[in-house]
This record gives structure tokens, sequence and C-alpha cells, in this order.
DNA sequence: CCTTGACCTAAAGTTAGGTTTAGAAATTAC
DNA sequence: GTAATTTCTAAACCTAACTTTAGGTCAAGG
């Protein structure tokens, strides 16, 4: 099977290891997630600190960020040495701050739905689900009002 | 400006009300979201009781859900009467429950988070992120073994 | 009446996040 | 040494949720 160490991990090797399909991790190169070096052959070599590089971008996309988002969390690695657990543990405060961020917009917007819909009432004006600051929403194509009612 | 009343919304109308683009509104047809009657020019004419229809359409997709999903939910409305302040509560308190399972799943990746990143341990063992029972990812293809590390 | 703006349909285009396919070259297994 | 795997690249394809475009019709104001 896969043969390893000095010689660095395979795509094969490292699609065994987390899951992910060899084809994805060529299309997380793509996306500058990953950035293997090349055998005499041409095929790509991976680091064994790579795996858990590429854990870490699944357990961002499980929590709702995108890949260009999970590039920007990547970043603060270091370049040229593989990561400590001290470098895991900062980038996944700001990690943890917006994942915060996150669950509390969902709440808040439980909490809204309790009193707006839940309550029966309807009533608008009141309605704090209208047009909310921070939406979870990708492509807001500009401001948008919800339950009916305008700003006015 | 639009025509009101007894002889329904038009589309633009309906746009302008509820934020959405007249094209998404079309969509949403499509997707059988909603079902306009049409006037004798073959134009389409919306109930006002729409405009809080599309608005619910909207919030939900705030919360994650899918397009057939809140079909799903949509279709717990009276279907000949227009929906009263009582059947929009039963149509959110099961919205309400999916919302609190979601909460919650992020909650527990949160803690879990704290326990495996955080700590600066990276043991993977003990890990909780390993593979998660109930994902937040749309497209599972097979299982995935996450932080390096394989269950046996 | 006539022009302008709103509306119509059908089809193609868009973005994200990948997968599939095809044909060729490198590696590994026996 | 040869057969079976892997891997390579490039390009096409996929789903969701829409938007844009093209070419034509309807409706409302002056």
């Amino acid at each position: 099977m896969a043969t390893l160490a000095s010689s660095g991990l395979s795509i094969g090797a490292l699609a065994d290891r987390t899951g992910l399909a060899v084809s994805a991790i060529r299309y997380y190169e793509a996306q500058g997630l990953i950035t293997p070096w090349r055998n005499a052959g041409g095929q790509r070599r991976f680091l064994r600190a790579d795996i858990r590089r590429l854990s870490f971008v699944m357990i961002a996309q499980q929590f709702g960020f995108s890949l260009p988002e999970i590039r920007g969390l990547l970043e603060q690695l270091p370049n040229r040495r593989t990561p400590t657990p001290k470098d895991w543990a900062a980038i996944s405060s700001t990690f943890r701050d917006r994942l915060d961020a996150r669950i509390e917009t969902l709440q808040r917007l439980r909490d809204n739905l309790d009193g707006c819909i839940g309550c029966g009432c309807l009533s608008l004006p009141k309605c704090k689900l209208y047009n909310p600051k921070d939406r979870v929403r990708a492509k807001g194509t500009g401001p948008r009002y919800l339950m009916g009612d305008r700003p006015e």
C-alpha cells in the first residue's frame, strides 16, 4: 500500500487518511488550501501534517465556513515549519469567535421567531425578524424586507 | 403604481413588498412554493397572504432550510383559505424543533472544538470531532475520519 | 392612440464545491 | 518484465438557487 515517511504521502494515501476523495484534495489544492510538492515523476507528495490540515478544512466546513474563509484561517499557520499544537490553538480561537457569533445569530433568530410567528400575532411593526443586520445568507442582493412590511 | 385589493397583486408589487427579485418569485412558483392564478392577459396575480408566505420562505432559508424542505413545511398550511395566525403558529413549531436541533449540533461541535483543537493537545483517540454522528454537511459521501486518525 | 414600462416564456449563464471522464504517464506488484 | 494500480491534466458535468437574455405581449398614462 501507500509508502510513507521521508518521501511524503501520495494523494491516495492522504485520501485514505482523511476520508476525502482524491478529486476533492486536488480541488483544495487548486483553491489554495494545501500546497504539496511534486516528486521526480510529477506526482503530488504531502506532509503528514497535511492530514491535520485537511481535517481542519472538513471541520470548518461543517461549521459552515466557505473555502475562501477557511483559506483565510489557514493563512495564520506558519509557512515554513510544521504547525505545532500552539499554532492550531491560536487559529482555533479566531475560529471559535466566528463560531460563537454564528450560534448567537441563530439563537437570536430563533427567539425572534418565537416572538413573531410563534406568538401568533404576526404583527410586523414589532417583528424583529424584519431585515436582521447579520444574515446567514450567502448572496444578499441588496436589502430585503421580511414578513411583509417595509422600513417606513 | 401597483393596483391592488380585489384583483390581486402583480408580481412586481409582490416583489416590492417582499424585497425579492421578480425572477426569484417566478422560480419559487416553478418549485411549487407559491401558486398564483392568471388574469385575462396571462399575467400572474397573487394574494396579499402570499406576502407572508414568501416572507416565511425567506426566513426559513436563513435558517438553512432547502426549498424542497420549505415546500414541505408550507404544505401544512390550509389549502383553500387564507392562513390564520394559528396556522402559522402550528407550522412554526415544527420549524422551531428543527432549528433547536441545528443550534444544539453547532454547540456540541463548538464544545468539541474546545476539547480537541482548543486545548492544544490534539490527541485524537479522545477527539469527539472525529466522525460525529449528525453532520451539518449536505452530501456526505460515506464515512469520514477527522483530525488524522481512523477508527481502529 | 401610442408609447413606455411591466410582464410573459424558454433557455442559457452563474457560483460553490466538487465529481466524472478521457487519454496518457508513473508506480507498484508479481 | 509485464500487468495492474495510481496518478496526471484538462475539460465537462452536477446540484441548488437563482439571474440574465432574447424576443415578444400586456397594460397604463398622456
